[in-house]
DNA sequence: GCTCTGACGCCAT
DNA sequence: CATGGCGCCAGAG
């Protein structure tokens, strides 16, 4: 038994976003298909959102595929999750990732699927 | 049991 | 180049 349960959805998301490196990020897009689910990228964001309580999970580090913080709205209503990423060393302009490329951090190849 | 919505992504117009 | 709509899967009403 692990202390992480991957019966679901949501587990299966969980454990990747979990082994998200800091000051890294990666987009719904990018977990999703590493999930097998390439289409499903929407699931991704929303397990997500069941994540917020739950320190395993950085919601912060994860981005839409254009290195946007969609998901700031949802953050406590602030721009705390741009905070969050600055303070791990990640720049964040508007909202927006800067050198989202150079900091992605792509399941895919990471955990060489 | 059916319908709507949803932290996205890609194609079409 | 910008905007809109459809698709995907799963939970909640």
């Amino acid at each position: 038994m692990s202390a992480v349960d991957k019966s679901g959805f949501f587990e299966r998301v969980y454990d990747v976003a979990a082994q998200i490196p800091e000051g890294r990020v990666t987009s719904y897009g990018a977990i999703a298909k590493y999930l097998g689910a390439a289409k499903s990228a929407r699931m991704v964001g929303w397990a997500m959102s069941a994540s917020k309580h739950r320190d395993d999970v950085p919601a912060h580090r994860v981005v839409n595929r254009n290195g946007i913080l969609t998901g700031k709205s949802h953050f406590g209503g602030s721009n705390a999750m741009q905070q969050l990423l600055e303070a791990e060393g990640v720049a964040v302009k508007e909202l927006k990732i800067l050198n989202f490329e150079s900091i992605f951090w792509d399941p895919m190849i990471e955990l060489d699927a």
